[in-house]
DNA sequence: CACAAATGCTACCAGAGAGTATAAACATAG
DNA sequence: CTATGTTTATACTCTCTGGTAGCATTTGTG
């Protein structure tokens, strides 16, 4: 069977019509839509519920399909959960990266990391605190990829920390363990923050940003962009 | 350690009968132990598999007892869920409220803080980390009396904050807001800490010290002690 | 229209686990 | 030793839900 449809698909690039190979193109992104509707249906739930106390039938009913569709675009419970998790700290990673890529000073790119990444934070919550919350929850092997990802994460930052300690911008006697603080304070956020709270999401991302400053900043005080 | 049933081992502490009254206040004693040696192993399973993977059948064979002992001593699943909740978030409560009491400066008020509320924090793990984690598996009422109680230790903190800014001994520029990411700092020990990990307790905790300071001190610098 | 393939649904199962009725075991009193 | 009340275990029930087999329906194609 997998012979078969590789067979396949390889005579769809190099025989089968143009108006073939668009049809099947609009069909792969439909399931992608659906796929994607199916995971934000499904983090709300996990969000609100907690993951095991989420039925797919409810997740189903909210959709208005049944479970077996979802079935037919997840293998099981555990996947989805996977991929929001995933998700949740891809999009984290993603921002961290972007950040760094703009040129400038340690100060600099550190106020760029903590707001792009609490921005983040904030508008993708369900999957960041679905992350944080259901981590035992996942299956040994998902539960070493995400693991990893977040080692990224803390790593990058960690190296940006370095780099301020060595240019004297950064008072921060252990790298890697500030990362690690800094890193709490972020995630910290996705388990509080409350949308229509008592502060709005740009009160949050600033405050976010004057306390790591404040972290690394040498005792001797500095003020910088 | 748990070769023999839990009700032998009572028996073992009632060797030495004495009179009635002893005898009748032993009892409460007893069952007081009962109840929290369930609520400790409850924990550690809440704790490593979450509190819906849990079963209260596994919880009663790790005490080498059946299930229907459980109940006679929790009305259900969800009152352990409290009592474990209550725990964590009570003992911080404590700690805060003796290091409130010792007299100082706000500056060495809330360095004393911090300590006892790490150290309180990284002692119970298991019940703060459930209690951060499981909140949303709370019945409603016992999740008010838990937000409640957060809600006192974030009050105390802030007023710390206030005072120590009015004294000029801080720079904060909104206290409740920042009480909130201090005792988001200390809830993240918690969620991240391991013992015999990377890291000891005592590098955790003066870390911590370190920045709580930072996240305080006035731009102009001020030494800490 | 006919036929094929994909897509989705109805109806079910098996297992698990919260919670309980009831009986046995045990302690205590007299 | 017997009567009485308390403590704990045996042996269930009943519901809930993840997962599936197989049928129905829609869609695209010639």
């Amino acid at each position: 069977m997998h012979t078969t449809a590789l067979a396949t698909d390889i005579a769809d690039l190099m025989d089968k019509p143009k108006k073939k190979r668009a049809a099947a193109q609009l069909k792969d992104e439909i399931t992608a839509y659906k796929r994607r509707r199916i995971l934000e249906e499904a983090s709300h739930f996990f969000f609100a519920n907690g993951y095991e106390a989420t039925t797919l039938d409810s997740v189903a009913e909210q959709l208005n399909v049944t479970k077996p569709f979802i079935y037919s675009y997840y293998k099981n419970k555990g996947e989805l959960l996977y991929e929001i998790c995933q998700t949740g700290i891809q999009l984290s990673l993603n921002a961290l990266e972007e950040a760094l890529s703009v040129e400038g000073t340690a100060s600099e790119q550190l106020k760029i990391v903590v707001e792009r990444v609490a921005r983040i934070i904030i508008e993708n919550q369900r999957y960041v605190t679905v992350y944080l919350r259901e981590e035992k929850c996942l299956q040994p092997e998902d539960a070493r990829r995400i693991r990893d990802l977040r080692h990224t994460f803390d790593t990058k930052l960690a190296a940006l920390l370095e780099r301020g300690k060595r240019s004297g911008e950064f008072d921060v006697q252990h790298p890697s363990r500030t990362a690690i603080w800094v890193s709490g304070l972020l995630s910290w956020i996705a388990l509080w923050y409350h949308e229509g709270g008592r502060w709005s999401a740009t009160e949050v991302v600033m405050d976010a940003i004057t306390m790591v400053q404040k972290m690394v900043q040498p005792v001797g005080g500095s003020k910088h962009g």
